[in-house]
RNA sequence: GGGCGAUUAGCUCAGUUGGCUAGAGCGCCUCCCUUACAAGGAGGAAGUCACAGGUUCGAGUCCUGUAUCGCCCA
């Protein structure tokens, strides 16, 4: 069964991963090794809006290569797959398909429609992705596979969601949130985008109440959104203006000091302004902030409210007016500047969940009587017309100016974000302290100030321990600068906001009653939550606990009810019937569901079956590795640290690896959102799925990201067309069409694509069309030639094993004495060797490029090019008559010695490439087995020959310490050193290479016998026909010389003196700058005081070295001149 | 605004704690379809290590500043 000629991987990747599959080489089986005998890796689950992209393909084939690399170290290896659901991005992917498929809304669903349709999705996505991943040859426990909204894992949230409750760790908070008037939900910082988009800036008075002699009768203040004014509850100046502007001015000309030239003038303005200002503004401010402090207040025109005049840091006396209105319930700085006052400054919101002025009610619980006629008007279009208009007929109005602003945009509706206050849940992640223990009073008044682990360990909050672990590095984070962004951002420890106004994910597991003030007495027919616990048949409420909540005065406009009685409970999930049941007694469960990080800050355990005690969850957890990219460093790792503490007393994991992140051709991040993904299975097909794995292990350093230009292939001519030429194209088309651009195109615009080769010009789609267009044209696939030197690599590979296995027929496996081995025998052990310790050491520092470079250059180097070659003509029994006169071994015993090594060789190559390369490796593994089923070096390195090469050893950690020879080694780089020179001279000598030529080689006499001894090598290697070695050789006639390293190597009859002496002189010129530069550091007195010995002696050596070479050279230039 | 990173050959990138003449792949030039591999082999040209200072006997590497780009956080 002969290989052939091209490596072809679809024919053989199908067959090779069944055969693993079947024979259950992924299936992790507890059998209670210890920890450092166990591997574990946590796929970070992809999640289901979209396929996967080549930022998975990097970040699947690292762990596939831990995970095979470890497994076949013999550890217990578990490599835990599965999907996330990720809340918001699915849900908003569904719900916008189904707008444009079938026009209706989330609503029009209702709530358990839209998420019969989420699921269906999730099942479609769920099997490409893992199709995706099995292409890649990934060796995940498919068995295993987990979804972060499976029943399992469902009871493992609601167990956490009950211990914190319990522990008094979750509270409920009001939260500005940004909020998607469109969607009609809450969005997260990540899927907000922001547009610069042109306003006005609107100069406002408000009235003064009783302004005393001297003061003013209206303060002024400015505003890009009047509409917002509705909601205002003071406005702000500043303390202390006079320090402040002071202030202001020093770091002005602090900057001004070290600022360039060109700066400079832009600074000088601005002192010049502040200058002007002391004259203009301070009397002013001076005079609003005694007022402010006198306790002065201002009528709120439109809606009549009273409001103070009050001081706050967040008042710039530099800029405007130095006034600024203050709406805590719209604006995030107000809401800091409304918590800040003492007591608290009231929120009062003015806008519905759908984008409308809402109905606006008082402090006092009534609602504001002016108010009516915006009610129901847009927000911040006819509201805010509304509003200038009125302040115009009230002649309140006292400039305006054009202004640009940057506005926020829901990445899913492209709406403009509102920011507005709502009630949602909290996990306190901050410190435990009698403060904390304020906030949260009334949920659990039982609970300590402090949490204690499962460990035992007493913890001051989530945030600490999370960064305890990482300081004193019982996780440690690869590369180490990454371990800043997790200590900074856990260093704020801001607690964590778990709510979500969606529909698809976790339900939140209260259940509430709401029900006046204490005092009055309870109306209705409701069971009233303390029965619950009795409920008839109810086993979900078991166990359960309950908390009466006070809302405080301004939290509870939304409701008008003064207290609220919760139960959190777990179990299962309540039926259709029970939720009836309860709603008719008044109880009703929170609607909202949980952050999908929080289920996944639990797929550690989880997944292993959390809390159930199983024998996976022992085994395998804490796992060794996680594997992930830095952007979900703080939403993910941090916070599965936090809830792997909390929950299981340990750590997840002991390592954090981030890898690169794969750009586009622009330099863009790759990602399902931005929608310029490359779907690995496109390479698969064109490179193959080894030579997509061995691009990106070798893309992957320390420092960089990976910037990959993508082409299509065009269906019809098939050749390359550059996404970059398409996209831009697509920019072109659409301008010349009157559409106006409003941001930067991304490959996911381009559905239609004219192949831009001009004999083709024919039309094909792309990925990202619609489905009836790809039904009418051909889908291009996209590819990189990113790919091809790994697809080079493998046919590289494949080609050596062919020939390897095309010569080792009967090879055998006696146990060799070192006397058997030829040089180069000795110097391939040797090399293979140091290259199996290096290449261990370099993948467990995570130093994956570092790691293929080492086995890549051992390979193709030194095994194709200098062993194979020089071993031929033994195998190919052509060297018969040319033994080594100077060996005592004869050809046919250096025949077998030679089959055995390259055995050998071949065996250990398999198994060092099969993490990268699992497919081709473990197809040449059967070969090699069928082969030569007996091999290695008995004695030194005796060898399993499974049948499968997913589960054979490993080479070992230490290499084989016996076959290691410097000495051999270093005479090989001297034969190497010799060839070169020897192929060097015949190149610039246009010798042709089939002509065989005299060489003398001249060298120092105590190298002589070494490499006399050796030099068959070197006659084979150079095409020489004749060599002679001789320490004392002069130039024959008509040579051409080079020196290298103390060699120098004349081949005869090539070269004229003319250009000989050319030759020399340009060495001759090299060698003297080289000299100078030696004796001048050598001359330096400091250099011989301060530089270690060893440095000294090194250049001490090579000088005279030099100096050695040149004078030979001279000696030579001189013989020419004669 | 704060933090992190990058800037090395035409392109994409390596370069461990400062120490031989700064490397690789691709591309380019010359030669070779030699029976494993042209997706290959042999040889070659090509770099002011972003810029400006500083520390040091010695700086691509350490420090300060500048410029440009990218990412994260607010």
């Amino acid at each position: 069964m002969e290989l052939e000629k091209l490596y072809e991987p679809q024919k053989v990747e199908s067959d090779i991963y069944q055969q693993w599959e079947q024979s259950g080489a992924f299936r992790s089986t507890p059998d209670d090794r210890a920890h450092e005998q166990t591997f574990t890796i946590v796929i970070p689950p992809p999640n289901i809006t979209g396929a996967l992209h080549l930022g998975h393909a990097l970040n699947n084939t690292l762990q596939d290569i831990l995970v095979r690399y470890h497994r076949m170290r013999g550890f217990n290896t578990l490599w835990q797959p599965g999907c996330d659901h990720a809340g918001i991005a699915t849900q908003a992917v569904v719900e916008r398909r189904i707008r444009e498929t079938e026009g209706k809304s989330r609503h029009d669903l209702g709530r358990d429609e839209l998420v019969r349709r989420i699921w269906q999705w999730k099942d479609d996505y769920e099997k490409r992705i893992l199709s995706q991943l099995k292409l890649m040859g990934c060796s995940c426990d498919w068995e295993r596979s987990r979804f972060t909204l499976d029943e399992g894992l469902a009871k493992a949230v609601r167990l956490q969601f009950f211990n914190l409750f319990k522990d008094g760790l979750i509270f409920r908070g009001k939260r500005l949130v940004n909020w998607d008037t469109e969607l009609q939900t809450a969005v997260a910082n990540d899927e907000v985008y922001y547009e610069t988009i042109k306003g006005k800036f609107w100069h406002f008075k408000y009235p003064v109440i009783d302004p005393q002699p001297g003061e003013p009768e209206f303060v002024i203040i400015a505003t890009t959104r009047p509409e917002t004014m509705l909601g205002d509850t003071a406005v702000a100046v500043c303390a202390d203006p006079e320090s402040e502007l002071n202030k202001a001015e020093q770091k002005l000309h602090d900057s001004l000091d070290v600022a360039s030239e060109k700066d400079k003038p832009g600074i000088q303005d601005k002192i010049d302004a502040i200058i002007q200002r002391r004259k203009t503004h301070l009397p002013l401010l001076l005079t609003l902030a005694k007022m402010a402090k006198d306790g002065r207040t201002l009528r709120l025109p439109l809606v009549d409210r009273i409001i103070p005049l009050i001081t706050d840091q967040h008042a710039n006396p530099t800029l405007g007016s130095g006034c600024v209105k203050i709406t805590p319930a719209h604006d995030p700085n107000d809401y800091e500047v409304g918590m800040r006052q003492d007591p608290p400054l009231p929120m009062i919101n003015v806008l519905t969940k759908d984008g409308k002025i809402a109905r606006i009610v008082e402090t006092d619980g009534n609602d504001n009587p002016n108010s009516k006629k915006y009610e129901g008007l847009t927000f911040a279009s006819e509201g805010r017309n509304k509003v200038v208009e009125d302040m115009e007929a009230l002649g309140l109005v006292h400039d305006i100016e054009d202004h640009d602003r940057e506005v926020g945009h829901s990445d899913r509706s492209k709406a403009a974000i509102e920011p507005f206050l709502s009630d949602q849940w909290f996990v306190q992640t901050s410190d435990i302290d009698e403060d904390s223990r304020q906030r949260r009073e009334g949920l659990n008044p039982d609970v300590e100030s402090s949490v204690i682990l499962p460990s035992g360990k007493k913890i001051r909050g989530l945030a600490q321990a999370a960064i305890d672990v990482v300081q004193d590095e019982r996780i440690k984070i690869f590369p180490t600068r990454y371990a800043k962004s997790y200590l900074d951002w856990l260093g704020e420890k801001r607690d964590w906001c778990i709510s979500r106004q969606l529909w698809w994910g976790h339900r939140i597991p209260i259940w509430s009653e709401k029900r006046p003030a204490p005092g009055h007495i309870a109306s209705g027919k409701g069971i009233g939550i303390k029965a619950l616990a009795d409920f008839p048949g109810e086993k979900h409420f078991a166990p359960y606990l309950q908390a009466t909540m006070h809302l405080p005065q301004h939290r509870d406009r939304d409701y008008g009810i003064r207290e609220q009685h919760l139960l959190c409970c777990w179990n299962e999930e309540a039926s259709e019937t029970d939720r009836t049941k309860l709603a008719e007694n008044g109880v009703s469960q929170d609607p909202d569901v949980l952050d999908t990080w929080f289920s996944s800050a639990l797929w550690p355990f989880s997944t292993l079956g959390w809390p159930e005690q199983t024998s996976h969850l022992k085994q395998y957890y804490p796992g060794n590795v996680l594997i992930t990219s830095r952007d979900i460093i703080t939403n993910w790792v941090a916070r599965m640290v936090m809830f792997g503490l909390y929950a299981m007393g340990e750590v997840p994991f002991d390592h954090v690896y981030i890898h690169p992140k794969i750009l586009d051709g622009r330099g863009e991040t790759m990602s399902k959102s931005k929608g310029n993904g490359v779907d690995p299975v496109d390479i698969i097909h064109t490179h193959g799925a080894d030579a997509l794995r061995y691009a990106m292990a070798d893309m992957t350093t320390e420092t960089q990201d990976i910037r990959m230009p993508v082409e299509y292939i065009c269906p019809h001519c098939k050749k390359l067309v550059d996404q970059s030429l398409v996209i831009k194209a697509e920019e072109q088309s659409r301008k010349s069409r009157g559409i106006k651009l409003d941001r930067k195109l991304q490959p996911s615009d381009c559905h239609r694509v004219i192949c831009l080769n001009k004999e083709c010009r024919k039309e094909f789609a792309t990925q990202w069309a619609d489905a009836d267009t790809k039904k009418e044209l051909t889908i291009a696939r996209e590819t990189s030639d990113k790919f091809d030197l790994g697809r080079n690599f493998c046919n590289k590979l494949w080609n050596a094993a062919r020939f390897a296995f095309m010569n080792l027929e009967g090879a055998s496996c006696n146990k060799l004495k070192p006397q058997d081995l030829r040089p180069e025998d000795r110097w391939i052990l040797s090399t293979l060797s140091q290259t199996i310790r290096a290449y261990h050491q370099a993948l467990q520092h995570y130093q994956f490029s570092a790691s293929i470079k080492l086995i890549r250059e051992f390979f193709w180097e030194n095994l194709c090019n200098w062993y194979i070659e020089l071993t031929k003509p033994i195998l190919t029994n052509e060297s018969q008559s040319e033994d080594d006169p100077n060996s005592s071994i004869s050809a046919a015993d250096s025949t077998a010695t030679a089959k055995q090594v390259l055995a050998f060789c071949m065996d250990q190559l398999l198994r060092l490439f099969h993490p990268t390369l699992p497919f081709i490796t473990e197809r040449l593994w059967q070969q090699l087995n069928a082969i030569a089923p007996a091999r290695g070096l008995p004695g030194i390195a005796d060898l399993d020959t499974d049948s499968q090469l997913i589960v054979a050893m490993f080479p070992p950690v230490e290499g084989y310490a016996s076959l290691e020879d410097d000495a051999i080694v270093k005479t090989f780089n001297q034969l190497q050193d010799a060839t070169r020179g020897v192929r060097d001279l015949r190149t610039q000598c246009k010798v042709a290479p089939k002509d065989r030529v005299t060489v003398t080689i001249a060298l120092p006499a105590e190298d002589f016998s070494t490499f006399e001894s050796h030099a068959h090598i070197v006659k084979h290697m150079a095409g020489i026909g004749s060599l002679t070695i001789d320490p004392m050789a002069k130039r024959p006639p008509n040579a051409a010389s080079v020196n290298i390293h103390g060699l120098r190597i004349y081949v005869h009859d090539v070269s004229d003196d003319e250009a000989e002496r050319k030759r020399a002189t340009k060495t001759l010129e090299n060698l003297e700058k080289q000299i100078k530069g030696k004796q001048s550091k050598l001359g330096n007195e400091k250099f011989v005081a301060n530089a270690p010995p060893e440095v000294i002696a090194t250049e001490r050596e090579r000088l005279s070295e030099l100096l050695t070479q040149q004078q030979s050279l001279q000696k030579h230039m001189a013989e020419l001149t004669q």
